[in-house]
RNA sequence: GUGAUUGUAGCUCAGUUGGUUAGAGCGCCAGGUUGUGGCCCUGGAGGUCGGGGGUUCGAGUCCCCUCAUUCACCCCA
């Protein structure tokens, strides 16, 4: 064992697991192109003055879990992204996407970073898949958005999922909530805990989904943020659920959710699973039509989107059954060379199948016969082609169907007629 | 950042009140079968007992420190 291990709160995936993984990716990249998302990869660090700007400085995120640092002497900071909408925004503003075609939407599976102490389904790099829809966020438009989250937890076929939703409202809405919660809380302020007092200030919305009982009790007599909603945030919200309803996604209403990063207004939704942890979040999302103003922009893009956490997903997949065995496909065929001194001419042919764009695998490293045969079984190798003095010589190759122990001498255009047939008739199977 | 938890072979784990060369199952390698995998049998390799210090005639076992893990708080995906 090395002295070297993984640098904590990140993980290896091994090839075993990277069968689970495409799996899902694949669900993800086909269901992207159903809603017509197109895939958009953008650096893993920024200037660390567009996550202040973004994500909100009195947030979490930005206040202790960025990984920051100086790459050289200019003094200009970097940040590994931690989350993925800001470098989503600040790219189709830099490239003025929006002009080009006034709707955008884009999807993406990345790897973001948090210096935050791990645990179950959470780690300090972590990946996620979402979508960012730009240049609208009509209610179809959220809806939109939720619709394909939703489908593809209902395509990877998740259960025990609770899909929460609330509206923040306009920001003058929210601006005339917050003041009214201020002076809710202002009586309290002795009972509120250290977090909360922060938040007094700053933005005393976020006191509202703390998991501290002692604020619930405090909370559960504030008023309530939906009172205070304009007609128009009212109106948008409804045609949200409406179109949700219709394509019969169950939701709850929260009136508590506000979630933790501060672009977002009036829309704003949060999905949990059952099947986690303490960390039960597996996705969330809302709209965020004020986001391209504070990154510079002129004028205003309305926009919404969504991110799902990877590694929680495939938790939850794991805990409900529904991932695929890892097995890495074996290729179709294994070389077995009795002998050694014939490898070159074995090796040879192996390259002569790959070409005939068949699988192939041989042994490297010199092993017995029986090794070779225990390692083609070992990688569920469909096939196992024997080369060795009498093959070469005569050019009769006995070729193994290595499930149904059948073994027939071809030559060796008939025998990779035969593997042909045996790799089409078992992708024809589920 | 806070609080607990657990560190013995690649993996899952045993290891008596401190007592010789630290074990098992699985996995891996080889042989049984001099050119045929899986099952079976036999054998083998593989361990700084997380690391450092201390107590002791003697420490995997006790004490201290440290590192790492896991879970939870916080917060979020």
């Amino acid at each position: 064992m090395s002295h070297y291990q993984v640098v904590k709160g990140a993980r290896d995936i091994f090839p075993d697991e990277m069968v689970q993984w495409k799996h899902v990716e694949d669900v993800m990249h086909w269901l992207a192109r159903i809603y017509g998302f197109s895939e958009i990869r953008t650096p893993v660090f920024e200037y660390t003055e567009l996550f202040q700007r973004s994500i909100g400085s009195a947030t979490d995120i930005v206040g202790k879990e960025m990984f920051t640092f100086f790459p050289d002497g200019s003094g200009r900071s970097i940040t590994l992204r931690p989350e993925m909408t800001a470098g989503v925004m600040r790219a189709a503003l830099q490239k003025n996407l929006l002009a080009s075609a006034p709707v955008q939407k884009l999807y993406y599976i990345s790897e973001l970073f948090r210096k935050e102490r791990p645990q179950a389904g959470r780690q300090r790099q972590f990946s996620q898949f979402g979508a960012e829809l730009l240049g609208a966020s009509s209610p179809a438009a959220v809806a939109e958005v939720i619709m394909f989250m939703m489908h593809v937890f209902d395509e990877l076929g998740l259960s025990g999922l609770r899909l929460r939703i609330n509206s923040l409202g306009s920001i003058d809405d929210r601006r005339r909530y917050r003041e009214a919660l201020r002076a809710y809380l202002a009586p309290h302020y002795d009972r509120l805990d250290d977090a909360s007092r922060e938040r007094f200030e700053k933005n005393p919305l976020r006191i509202l989904d703390s998991k501290n009982p002692d604020m619930q009790e405090i909370v559960a007599g504030a008023p309530r943020l939906h009172e205070h909603l304009g007609d128009e945030a009212r109106r948008d919200f409804d045609l949200v659920l409406g179109y949700l309803s219709g394509r019969g996604i169950d939701y709850r209403i929260d009136h508590l959710l506000v979630r933790g990063l501060d672009y977002y207004s009036y829309t704003a939704f949060e999905v949990t699973s059952t099947a986690l942890g303490a960390q039960d979040a597996l996705g969330g999302g809302g709209r965020y039509d004020s986001l391209a103003l504070e990154l510079g922009s002129p004028k205003e893009v309305p926009a919404a989107g969504f991110a799902v956490g990877m590694e929680r997903l495939l938790i939850a997949m794991q805990k409900q059954g529904l991932l695929p065995e890892a097995v890495p496909a074996g290729p179709e065929v294994c070389i077995i060379v009795p002998q050694q001194e014939f490898f070159d001419q074995a090796f040879a042919l192996a390259a002569r199948l790959r070409d005939e764009g068949i699988s192939t695998a041989i042994d490297l490293a010199g092993r017995s016969m029986k090794a070779q045969l225990r390692e083609a079984g070992r990688m569920r190798a469909a096939s196992a082609l024997f080369v060795g003095g009498d093959e070469l010589s005569s050019g009769m190759f006995p070729l193994k169907d290595l499930d149904a122990s059948f073994q027939e001498t071809l030559p060796l255009e008939g025998a990779i007629a035969r593997m042909r047939e045996r790799s089409i008739t078992k992708q024809d199977q589920p």
